[in-house]
DNA sequence: TCGTGTGAAGACGTTCACAGCT
DNA sequence: AGCTGTGAACGTCTTCACACGA
């Protein structure tokens, strides 16, 4: 891998450039310029140029980008050329909220399962996945060749559950337990903690009163 | 403000540290050095101290940390000495899903209301939090003094509802809708996209294939 | 002339290594 | 002796400013 100077914070960058180029391509727009993009990611022109050329030269000097063929350069970029199969691991209350959410498929990621360590006791009220046992977790995830889970669990048992994960040949996991977890340098972690989040407001708010 | 130095990422470890405080004095320990409390936290012991030391001085050569003292101090910090009022704008699918999860409550977080631009549609099994409409927003949060809010909404009505809440003195937005937002300097937002996060971990995996 | 691509400078955050306190 | 607190070095990311091509 010769890419090891991209800043991970450009990787989510190109995503948002994606979003504004479908914007833009929906309106019609068939070039752009850096400023124009920039200024609608909500980042400076010269980062923008800067992103993008980690990965290559896609514009004309003078004239801008495609917006067309940057969006296509972009979306291979990210490796979201065919749909990705995640599974949900934990369907306590967080889970199943997100299973009833469903607003990955609308972003083109396919649920395809999700695990429990009690699967009876999940409310399937709305539920369109499967929920299986967290037994067949590594026979059904090698089957079906899903590198991407989304972990639920209750901190506690996120470690464990992520060994099993790992074991399976999952290489990216979306963690939303308070757990810092462990695992090989080819296994991709992001951490989404929302009271992390919320507290980290909570500074910035009371700051604001001194 | 003469913090603004402070690293942003900074105040996330704090929280990060709190909590392996917490850990640490359930299970009876009374004080701990800053290689131990960084190897908890995944961090390494200079940055611990680092991080500490932009808020004050907390330590004690040749022993360490109070468990009990550093755990209040890093409070005090954060601004969580009293229970935080939240609000929660547009009660969709996400929306509903984070009122049924609960999870805030538990870290000491209170949603006190919800708003919808349809409230009448919100399915309000297992939700105990009022649900008002969206005209009721300014007079709610002023009256009640809340700060933080947490929003939902789709992606085309998050500035204007933002614009909103910013008017009504909300201080600090935790932004779930794939939108950029725009507020004035005085107000912090903190941006949880998960269709991003997929994205990016989708980048990573797709790396490893090559 | 216009806007990209990029070397160089700058800003920022992290880590080292050790001075200094207990 | 042990461990914190911190100046200085380092590495990484961002921004500038301009050369270069369309």
């Amino acid at each position: 891998m010769e890419k090891a100077e991209i800043p991970k914070k450009a990787i989510y960058r190109l995503s948002i450039y994606q979003r504004c180029l479908t914007k833009l391509h929906e309106n019609g727009k068939e070039t752009v310029s850096s400023s124009a993009l920039a200024g609608a990611a909500g980042v400076k022109p010269a980062q923008l140029r800067r992103d993008l050329t980690y990965f290559g030269q896609f514009g004309t000097r003078g004239l801008g980008y495609s917006v067309q063929d940057l969006r296509g350069a972009i979306r291979e970029v990210l490796g979201r050329e065919q749909l990705q199969p995640v599974a949900l691991v934990g369907a306590g209350n967080l889970g199943v909220a997100l299973l009833r959410y469903r607003g990955f498929e609308k972003e083109g990621f396919e649920v395809v399962a999700a695990f429990d360590s009690v699967p009876e006791t999940v409310v399937s009220r709305g539920i369109a996945v499967p929920v299986y046992s967290f037994k067949e977790i590594s026979p059904f995830l090698r089957d079906n060749g899903v590198k991407l889970a989304i972990l639920c669990v209750p901190g506690e048992a996120a470690q464990e559950v992520t060994n099993e994960l790992v074991v399976a040949g999952v290489q990216g996991i979306l963690n939303f337990s308070p757990t810092v977890l462990q695992v090989p340098g080819a296994v991709t972690v992001n951490n989404v903690d929302l009271a992390l989040e919320l507290e980290n407001l909570s500074y910035f708010v009371s700051q604001g009163e001194e």
